[in-house]
RNA sequence: UGGGGAAUCGUCUAACGGCAGGACGCAGGAUUCUGAUUCCUGUUAUCUAGGUUCGAAUCCUAGUUCCCCAACCA
């Protein structure tokens, strides 16, 4: 699959910037990972596969209240079973605090850190806003000496939390927030899960992370768009050290790149490691593994596969777009995956006895295959056969509803694998609800039984039947967008105590997948005894009958949308007369001597350096059309050819002026002087000797032709979508020709003679 | 009132300035002992307005909308 992200670090290797890749997955240990983490793994670790790279495994712990061991373990689990291996070792953040220590020394030292003892607060006061820069902390001018030894002392456990901080000495006045004399040394008496009470000063993540990265000759450091605005403080940090082999606090071992793409938003699905925990400390679920979590213990627990889960990592793609993904193109992932491995088996959610009447005697159990034929997929179960059997309750209609498949009073259905039965008697209750059926057994077949089915439903043999528990799981939340906790879906979870299931599956594994059929892919739970099975559901099949049946049941129809109309927001276009002061009067001149558009105009107009320029090619001599030509070249091309770095350009208004009159002059195309203009901000020099040396003079009509003729020739699939109809390919044809020709022709010309020759 | 990002079918995602493609969904149809699966067929999109160009999703200008940034979290 095909990413930005690819395209760089293709670009990388072909360029020889680098000649291996190493991405990085760097979880904080402080909550389970979750189907978000699932693309962020899929991407660094895939990334790392696909280019013959590794990919570090490391825990982010640089904050002892959060994290946890059983974090780490349950990450490595959660890794493993998605399907990566990071190989040894496994990295910390925490390991480095003893050479992240030397290297917070180092920027002391030359001057970029110092230690800050404004309280919280007013550290936030001075930073500013959005809109205001910020001043200067009063402690920002202490000394080297001072700062190191308060640094020191800091470390040694002297004081207490809050009293001092080690900052950046970044730009109070920076635009991005994030330069403006970040913290990156904090107090903390908290022991650490792995460091104990070894420190009471712990790095911060714009300090920890981007070193961490360069110890570990991490290539690409890809994360997610919210640390956009980090990149800045993580190139910051970095260059501050050398680059060197050598490992000194003040020496890196390489620059790492950071790439940031979009997180992963899931329709009705709640994301934030944050709430999430909330969930599991209020007890709103079970705990982090519940089955109803996008948590991949949960996941796992609930029936998803791993390859389910990187099979819709692959499909949704990486991109930088904040995208909300439907939680529909999930359950695709893992119905596709399950509907070839998931064996098959029939269970009664919710059981309506039938006394099947001619049940010949010798049927006492069948064997019945475990896959659909299609699949081509082994295996055969037992079916035991009685005259008493539970069918699906809502599988009974009284009355039936437009179209329905299923059993009413006198239909015809087949129960699966066994046979065509008719309904022939209902018994109800007092409160008139149905008790039970009585059906005739038909025959095996349409054949024999001499009639059609309309439908086939499941069943089970009530005397064989196990006794099962299942728990329906929906979706946790009831919107599309949750933000609380209180739009949880009340019927997320609903147990069903007395479930019938055939008896094949009694032995059934923790985990293993089945389907049972017309209801979903369910998987045994951990909570199963020997006595008694446990399922979750994983997904239900896709129903059509459930898309169909309000349509059934309500005949009056419901037309009448009116479509949103838009408000109109009409923008005008600008005028030249809107400019003000002397460039108006420059602007107007463009228009009225120099053909050139008002647009245009009021691009130069805004530029001063581009408006002199195209003043000084109309002195030099470029009138007429090459004036306008000229015009339109330096506001659109060379604009963008500009755009950022700009020094003295290696030419004037005489070269621009020699430039439109050749394309005046029809010397060269327009797609050649775009191609001139390129030279010339690159090296100078004079146009025509550029056109001479390019040999790039436009086509006379006898090359045209040749070049027609090969493009015809080179593309016969193309000619004849042509002519049936497809006349959106002159386009097509066109550039072709441009390409062979490097721009040479001219494509007016071109077009008329394509036209002709295709017909 | 600053800075940084992003806008393409209903959804997600592609397209050296040259055929707007794919997947999910949806709608039809075929096959089917799961109203499943499978297989056809169809459906719908370049945020707006200008400009440049033979040709613009792509380049330029202006605008609109959305996201992120003012933790001693990551």
């Amino acid at each position: 699959m095909q990413n930005f992200i690819r395209d760089i670090i293709e670009a990388d290797l072909e360029s020889g910037k680098h000649t291996t890749v190493v991405t990085r997955f760097p979880p904080e240990p402080n909550g389970y990972l979750h189907i978000g983490h699932a693309k962020a793994i899929c991407v660094d670790f895939g990334l790392a596969q696909a280019f013959g790279g590794r990919c570090h495994l490391r825990m982010d712990d640089t904050n002892p209240d959060a994290e946890d061991v059983e974090y780490v373990e349950a990450i490595q689990r959660d890794v493993r079973w998605l399907g990566f291996e990071w190989g040894e070792p496994m990295y910390f953040a925490s390991d480095y605090y003893e050479r992240l220590y030397e290297h917070a020394v180092h920027l002391i030292r030359i001057g970029k850190a110092y230690v800050c003892s404004l309280t919280e607060d007013a550290m936030r006061e001075h930073r500013g806003s959005l809109t205001e820069p910020g001043k200067p902390s009063p402690y920002r001018s202490r000394s080297v000496e001072e700062n190191l030894d308060l640094f020191a002392r800091m470390r040694a456990g002297e004081f207490a939390e809050g009293a001092h901080v080690v900052r950046l000495r970044g730009d109070m006045a920076a635009a991005n927030m994030k330069l403006r004399d970040p913290a990156i040394y904090r107090i903390k008496r908290a022991p650490h899960y792995r460091t104990g009470d070894a420190w009471c000063i712990y790095p911060l993540y714009d300090y920890t992370h981007c070193l961490s990265d360069a110890f570990e000759g991490i290539t690409h450091s890809i994360c997610t768009l919210e640390f956009e605005n980090n990149r800045d403080l993580y190139d910051w940090v970095l260059a501050q050290y050398e680059v060197s082999d050598v490992a000194s606090p003040g020496t890196v071992p390489c620059r790492p790149r950071q790439i940031e793409f979009a997180r992963l938003n899931l329709t009705y699905t709640m994301m934030s490691k944050r709430k999430l925990l909330q969930l599991v400390e209020e007890k709103r679920v079970q705990g982090w593994d519940d089955p109803r979590m996008p948590t991949l213990a949960g996941m796992r627990r609930r029936g998803f596969t791993p390859e389910s889960i990187r099979a819709f990592c692959d499909l949704i793609g990486v991109a930088k777009n904040n995208s909300l993904v439907d939680v529909g193109k999930l359950e695709f992932c893992i119905r596709d995956d399950l509907n070839r491995r998931a064996p098959r088996a029939m269970c009664v959610l919710d059981p309506l006895e039938v006394e099947l009447v001619d049940l010949p005697v010798a049927l006492s159990s069948l064997a019945a295959p475990s896959f659909p034929a299609e699949l081509e997929l082994d295996g055969t179960r037992r079916l035991p056969v009685s005259e008493r059997v539970f069918v699906e309750r809502e599988d009974f209609a009284d009355p039936p509803p437009a179209r329905w498949h299923r059993l009413s009073p006198g239909a015809v259905v087949r129960l699966r694998h066994l046979g065509l039965v008719r309904c022939e008697e209902v018994e109800r209750g007092a409160d008139g609800a149905v008790q039970k059926l009585r059906c005739r057994y038909l025959g095996a077949d349409e054949a024999t039984a001499g009639t059609k089915a309309k439908g086939t439903l499941h069943w089970v043999s009530a005397q064989d039947a196990l006794d099962i528990e299942v728990r329906i799981y929906d979706r946790l939340f009831d919107v599309e967008e949750p933000e609380s906790l209180d739009q949880l879906n009340p019927r997320s979870l609903v147990v069903i105590s007395n479930a019938k299931l055939e008896p094949s599956v009694a032995g059934a594994v923790a985990g293993a997948s089945f389907q049972f059929e017309r209801h979903g892919y369910f998987c045994v739970d951990p909570d199963s005894s020997t006595e008694r099975l446990v399922f979750n559901r994983t997904v239900t099949l896709r129903d059509g009958w459930a898309k169909e049946e309000p349509r059934a049941r309500e005949h009056d129809a419901r037309p009448e949308s009116r479509e949103a109309t838009r408000p109109e927001e009409q923008t005008r276009a600008p005028s030249v007369a809107d400019l003000e002061g002397p460039v108006r009067a420059r602007a107007e001149a463009l228009v009225s001597a120099h053909g050139v558009s008002e647009a245009v105009a009021i691009v130069l107009a805004s530029d001063a350096t581009l408006l002199d320029l195209v003043e000084a090619a109309f002195t030099a001599g470029a009138s007429g059309k090459a004036a306008t030509l000229v015009a339109n070249l330096v506001a659109g091309d060379l604009r963008a050819r500009l755009s950022g770095t700009r020094g003295p350009l290696g030419f004037g208004g005489r070269e621009l002026a020699e430039l439109g009159g050749l394309v005046a002059a029809g010397t060269v195309t327009g797609a050649v002087a775009r191609e001139v203009l390129g030279r010339l901000v690159e090296k100078g020099g004079s146009p025509a000797d550029l056109v001479r040396e390019l040999g790039a003079t436009t086509l006379g009509q006898d090359a045209l032709v040749l070049l027609i003729d090969e493009v015809l020739a080179a593309h016969p699939d193309e000619v004849a979508r042509y002519r049936a109809g497809k006349t959106a390919l002159l386009g097509f044809f066109v550039g072709q020709l441009m390409r062979r020709a490097r721009g040479k022709a001219d494509a007016k010309a071109a077009e008329e003679l394509l036209r002709e020759r295709l017909g």
